[in-house]
DNA sequence: TCGTGGATTTACCAAATGGTAAAAAAACAA
DNA sequence: TTGTTTTTTTACCATTTGGTAAATCCACGA
């Protein structure tokens, strides 16, 4: 069994385990944590199932282990807002770089999505330690921001919502949108212009 | 067994029927389409498995009756959506409309969401026959307000995506709100009245 | 090359789960 | 009340699924 604190991990190791979470983000992010098995996150990867036991304790194990390495990646776009910055051009900036995110990983979305809506049973701890810390930096920058006149009175927390759930909905609701949309072939373009439409009038200084 | 066509429904049955698409409901909102299992929706109703499978013809068939039930309800606030109303008063109340019944019914957005997360295996039917003919004419409507110059120019289609996304995040990712909101008694205000302000800005006229 | 520990497979298992058959019970019309 | 139909329960079943034990294979350092 690999020992995870003593010795190294070799290079077997390393690239199975990095298989077994890239065949555990399609199939979890497909299908919910439920409704994947792990017959088809084997299957994906390659391997038996014996064999995935062999590299995580179970289920569960590897689900937590996306969510938690998932979390930092998730959080890079938030990270990179800089309180220095000019604050239209830094959220604006933030807008662009979590809906490519959103369009380029749509699997991490999707699985983070399932979790949330399932009530973060097992992401829960992560969402407290990481995610709430971060949150609280940001709207109090953005608040110190609107208190400093720089930006029109506006709520950071729910600024904040607004962008992660129209820039996630295209992932999160690409089903929906193919069907709407007909067979357009990229819908990030117009959604891009469309949402730097809407947050530049909400952050636009009155007057 | 229940003749669907033939005969009416008894007073039992029709009570029945209620009683397991509640609890199917609750327990399909709460785990996914492969989270729930008969025996929970069995207990949650109060009635035996066989009883509940005597009532429909499987799972599969109380997920979809419910996913069909509900669209309509779903749709509701887009359908009064009025083409002779007037065009700013008309979005900003629908954006008021959707956003109650997000936070009235958070279930069914809950299911919604689900189902279409997983690629709406079950509910696609409906998608192109109710959702995307109302789309349509409803986008229309939205885009000739555009053309008469009675609202700036936008995206009528993206416009409509941004509305479902920010009303339905409140009752799709409540658990992340819950967390970083913390012990806040009812988000709904400050939520109703950020997209009030967020939506204003961007159907204001310019000049 | 040989031995050893890490990696993989084979053959399972117990529990959960969707579903069924048929008997029993309840409701109801005559 | 009686006969019939509807409703409910009891007792199952086959499959799926997460997981395990033990044997086997294989990479690699001495």
């Amino acid at each position: 069994m690999p020992e995870s604190s003593v010795k190294k991990p070799s290079r077997i190791q390393l690239r199975n385990r990095r298989v077994i979470l890239d065949a555990a983000l399609e199939v979890f992010s497909k299908h919910g944590y439920r409704g994947a098995t792990l017959d088809q996150i084997a299957a994906e990867a390659g391997l038996s199932k014996p064999n995935i036991l062999y590299y995580f304790d179970g289920k569960e194990d590897i689900h937590v282990t996306l969510l938690s390495q998932l979390m930092d990646t998730w959080l890079d776009p938030l990270v990179a807002l800089d309180p220095n910055g000019d604050p239209r051009r830094e959220i604006l900036d933030y807008i662009d770089r979590k809906l490519k995110m959103a369009v380029e990983l749509p699997r991490e979305s999707r699985l983070f999505a399932n979790e949330i809506l399932q009530g973060a049973p097992r992401i829960s701890p992560e969402l407290h330690s990481h995610l709430k810390p971060l949150f609280d930096e940001k709207c109090a920058v953005i608040a110190g921001w609107v208190d400093a006149g720089k930006l029109p009175p506006l709520d950071p927390q729910h600024l904040l919502f607004s962008i992660w759930a129209t820039t996630q909905h295209y992932a999160d609701f690409e089903a929906q949108a193919r069907v709407l949309l007909g067979a357009e072939a990229d819908p990030q373009p117009r959604a891009l212009a469309h949402l730097r439409a809407m947050f530049g009038a909400l952050l636009a200084q009155p007057g």
